[in-house]
Formats: structure tokens, sequence, C-alpha cells
DNA sequence: AAAATATCGTTGCAGTTGCAATGAATGTCA
DNA sequence: TGACATTCATTGCAACTGCAACGATATTTT
């Protein structure tokens, strides 16, 4: 007896979570090699990048990853040598986490390949372009 | 020293994993509690409902899961119940997976479940609808 | 038929995850 | 000021993950 009929494959969450990976993997393979690091430490640096020093609590938000994660993630950059960690000195319960010389320097390699990703995608996407990121604003805003 | 712009937020692979992240939370808070299930199981059973029985080999192709990611979710359900696993006759080294009793019986709570989910998307997207699901297609076409 | 190759599902392993609990620091308010 | 509540970052824990290696079976090649 079949169930009445709900095709995975037309399922909009099923087919955002796909991509998602897809898009993940792509660009992951076009850094992780070189510098050994992976989406939550990508994310990290990038923010970093534009912020400077920033604490936990603001990567948590900023970059959508729960505090442990981030924590961790911070760690291993650390680690590697590509951020800093120190207490801040105004409330002595943040951690600033700040890009060193190191870490700019990798930088300096990841945004001009990112900034390609982007454009390659924005061409796959064609004339959908405009509609496709309204639309995902709109799944995201109505979240909650 | 500031990098060369670049804003993570809008960033498509960020947002679509974000996006991913949303969409997978707020439908696994709809029957998580209820059935103890997660994605990785989700993912199978709602195959299973439209397919009958299925191998291991034939889920990692159609559900987008590592066959060791498979491998695992359908032992879980088995073990809830949910999920009978035999060996096929024809050839030994396949598991046919199939829905049990219990398991078809969840998955008529499931189905609604999703379309109305499925639903409420679509509405958020309005006149986006159509090109959303074209640029999610064009991303994951050229996806080698 | 025998040997080599390929496919299938599972599992050991090391690494990552979310959650809840923790300790430290700050904020609130009587 | 002092008691209480809140915020911050970390960590123990159990669960999950991808990968590579494995044993079993099937297919192909010679």
């Amino acid at each position: 007896m079949r169930m009445q009929n709900f095709d995975l494959g037309s399922f909009i969450p099923y087919q955002v979570s796909v991509l998602a990976g897809r898009l993940s993997t792509e660009l992951e393979s076009r850094y992780r090699k070189k510098f050994g690091i992976r989406v939550p430490e990508w994310r990290i640096v990038v923010h970093l990048s534009q912020s400077g020093p920033a604490s936990v609590r603001e990567l948590e938000v900023r970059v959508d990853m729960h505090k442990s994660r981030v924590s961790r993630a911070a760690r291993r950059l650390e680690r590697a040598g590509y951020v800093s960690r120190c207490m801040n000195s105004h409330d002595k319960r943040l951690i600033d986490l700040d890009l060193t010389e190191k870490g700019r320097a990798m930088m300096a390699e990841l945004a001009p390949l990112a900034n390609s990703f982007q454009h390659e995608l924005l061409q796959r996407l064609g004339h959908d372009r405009d509609h496709f990121r309204s639309g995902v604003a709109a799944l995201l805003d109505r979240q909650e």
C-alpha cells in the first residue's frame, strides 16, 4: 500500500540541503588542501577579516554557528597559527579573536578565490539570479 | 589592514547553508519529538514509502547520503521497529530495506506534515517560486 | 573453471557536533 | 554593598560523521 504521493526530490528542504552540501564541498575543495581548514574555520576567518577582532559571542551570531562550534574552530585556527586569542581588557569574560599575519596572508588568497566562486555561481543562475536571491531571503525571513 | 571587500552574508554558499540548516531544523522540530527520528532516518523512510524495498546502495544514490550514513541510519530505524532488513535472494550482497507496518503508520503521519510544510514554503516564496526552483536546479546541474 | 576485478554493506577509527553543565566575570537591584 | 541573576567561553559526554579497510558475494577476463 503506497503512501500519498510525496517526492523527496522536489521537496524544497531536501533540495536546499543537497545544494548546500554540494556548494560547500566544491568550495572546500578549492582551499582545503592548501590551508587545511574547513567550513567552520573558513567562516571565522572570513568574518574576522571584515570585522577585525571579535569575540566568540559575536562570531556565534554573525557566522551562524553554535558557540561551542565557534570555540573549537577558533582553537583549531589558533593551533594552526591563523588566529590569535586574548582576553578583552574591558570585559574579562570576552575573548578577542583576531587574524595573525599568517591568517591575513591566507585571507589574501582565500578572498579572490571566494569572489570568483561567487561570480561563477551568479553566472550559473543566469536570469534567475534576482528571484533566487529574494527567494532565499523570503525563506529565511519568516523563519520564526 | 583590511582585506578586499567580501561579505559573508551575501555569499551564496553561506546563504544556502544557513537556509538549509533552518529548514532542516524547522522540519525536524515537527516530527522529532513524536517519532524520535532525524534527517537521515527521515530521508530513508520517505524514499522507502515511495520506492518499496530498496538496497543501501540505491538509497545512497537517491537520498544523497554516504553509504555508511545510510547503513547506520537504517540500523537505527530497524532498532526502532520502523524498517525491516533482509538479504536479497537474487544478489546476496544486497540488503532489502523495507518499511514495517509501524513504519508505514509513521509515514501516514509524516506525509501530510511534509506536504503542508512544502505548501507553506511555496507560499513564502510567492512570485519568486518558479525562478527559485529553477535557480536551485541551475546550481545543482552544473555541479559536475 | 580459475583468477583477477568490481560491487555491496559494515565497521574501526579519529574527528566533529550539539547539548547541558561548569566556572569566571559582569550586571541588576534592593 | 551584598545577594541574585545574567552573560561569556569552555568542556565532558554521547552521538554522529566521513573515510578507509574489510569480508562476502558477484562479474569479468583469461
